[in-house]
DNA sequence: GCGTAATGTCAAATATATGTTACATCACCT
DNA sequence: AGGTGATGTAACATATATTTGACATTACGC
């Protein structure tokens, strides 16, 4: 995107292990990605596309906006 | 992703005429983007990256839940 | 100690989103 | 008729996300 430095924080992981029982890999299958995708996510090495992060909002049972942080310029 | 299909729609377009006096080319440079971006998403090309789709969110004063929809098969 | 499940790392290939540039149309105004 | 602003389309280049496959580590049960 356009030069605005800007960071997307998760709760994934913390929710992931606190509140459900699922694996990394569990998780992968019931969003349908893979693994590597929730990995990198959690370590948040880049952030999920809209979709994939409407997935894990749905199957992790946590809102968007509570999932996810923004954090940088906004503008 | 992996094959699921679905389809994210949003009201962008609705919202930013409705409820704004923004031209695309306004929006796009607000939230950091091209004006071919906007366009690409408000006809529903493709769906935004979740960093875009906050600061869309943000601009637009609606929330990421509203402004976006989720259809397709979850699981 | 050995096997296994869960987590993590790395590299390379593919898919998707975004940028850049150029051009077309439509409405409005003078 | 000509000019301007807003919108749309298209092709190509770049950046980012996702997949695939291989391998390392840590913890736990047998």
């Amino acid at each position: 995107m356009g030069g605005k430095k800007s960071h997307i924080a998760n709760q994934i992981k913390r929710i992931r292990v606190a509140r459900t029982d699922l694996t990394q890999a569990e998780l992968a299958r019931r969003v349908g990605a893979t693994r590597q995708t929730i990995i990198a996510i959690e370590a948040e090495k880049y952030s999920p596309s809209l979709e994939l992060a409407f997935r894990l909002s749905h199957v992790l049972g946590e809102p968007l906006e509570e999932l996810f942080q923004f954090s940088g310029e906004w503008g």
